[in-house]
DNA sequence: CTTGACAGTGAACGAACGTTCACCTATAAT
DNA sequence: ATTATAGGTGAACGTTCGTTCACTGTCAAG
């Protein structure tokens, strides 16, 4: 069926458009989609934007712009390890999401943060990986914290037991912390990232 | 010294810009950012992009649109979990970068996968994280990659010794692999992310 | 063979864009 | 007290934008 080479067709559209994106930080103008796709008309790009708008791959705001949907991602999201990688077909379909968005909730309140000691190497933290840590949100029981307790900063697990506050290393080596008389928490650890290469 | 307060209402326009791509994904128009800062004249905002744009907060693009340069990134990037917290002061002069820039080099080729086995917990990847792996890049001795033997997919460390290959897990509990026929090796593990809440 | 739907061309349109001009304050330095 | 200078207003400009219109070619279904 000839249908599958116009979907192509369609997909590599959807492709440089999204490259264009990802390379430049916005959206190509109409007459910069036709010169891309080769497209000579500005129709022939609106009426190619519409369609798109009706697969749901883009998005209008309310003054009409394009804005970009499964664009902005990055990352395509596949099953796991087990399952290896799918076929090119699957590749295609695959949802794609950014780290950024996947990672961090409120960004203005959120650092990232390199760790040198080897206090949480049980938790699977090691030296060299970074932490992303948010301020804003509320250290519960279980958290992974950055606490500053007289006058040091670590990162330490949070356990609440009533009243009474303690921080435990994931390393057996170094003792469990109970703070004398102040501790401040800096914010909780919402995520672990080591890049390798 | 009243210049703080000029400079503290720059950071705070930056910062509306900021929102403003975070939230649309694309750049505000002129009268866009007149309208947010409350400036009344596109050419106070011209003048103030001018500004910026001298400041290196923001780029142009050869066709002289403009094109965010840190205002795309979502993470302060600060010191060390011992430093611990800067100063507010600190904290806006900050770099901020992107997890995506970070992690990933060429997104075409990279994918999320789940992780499931505890093959890899000795070093430091845990059932349950992601890891990022890109298809494109030529597989070294001592990386981690996503490999196919004899019909199933794992993740182990790579081995090569001359010509012979061989896949280590970082559990002890697990064996080498020799791979006897076929070693089908899909990506290179760049990174990995843990996500804690 | 005809018909309809689809994909594309080319030209035209008003609206919005970024830019530039002249002019008007304030504040800080001379 | 005077003078620069940075920050802002308001109006004008040519350009480019997205949109619309009428028209052409192509292919598959009736």
């Amino acid at each position: 069926m000839a249908g599958e080479r116009r979907e192509d067709r369609v997909r590599s559209r959807i492709r440089d458009i999204s490259h264009f994106y990802g390379q430049k930080g916005r959206m190509p103008s109409f007459s910069e989609i036709g010169e891309m796709v080769g497209l000579r008309s500005k129709n022939a790009v609106f009426k190619l934007i519409n369609k798109l708008e009706g697969l749901n791959v883009l998005e209008r705001d309310a003054k009409g712009r394009l804005i970009p949907r499964s664009l902005a991602s990055s990352v395509k999201l596949l099953g796991s390890v087990e399952a290896g990688f799918p076929s090119p077909a699957e590749e295609e379909l695959a949802d794609t999401l950014s780290l950024d968005d996947l990672l961090i909730q409120n960004p203005e309140a959120t650092f990232l943060l390199k760790v040198s000691g080897d206090s949480m190497s049980g938790a699977g933290i090691l030296p060299g990986d970074m932490v992303i840590v948010d301020k804003g949100q509320p250290p519960r029981s279980g958290d992974i914290v950055i606490a500053e307790v007289d006058g040091e900063w670590t990162m330490k697990y949070l356990r609440k037991r009533g009243d009474r506050v303690t921080l435990v290393p994931a390393n057996p080596a170094y003792q469990p912390i109970k703070p004398k008389n102040e501790l401040k928490i800096g914010g909780v650890v919402t995520a672990v990232v080591r890049k390798y290469r």
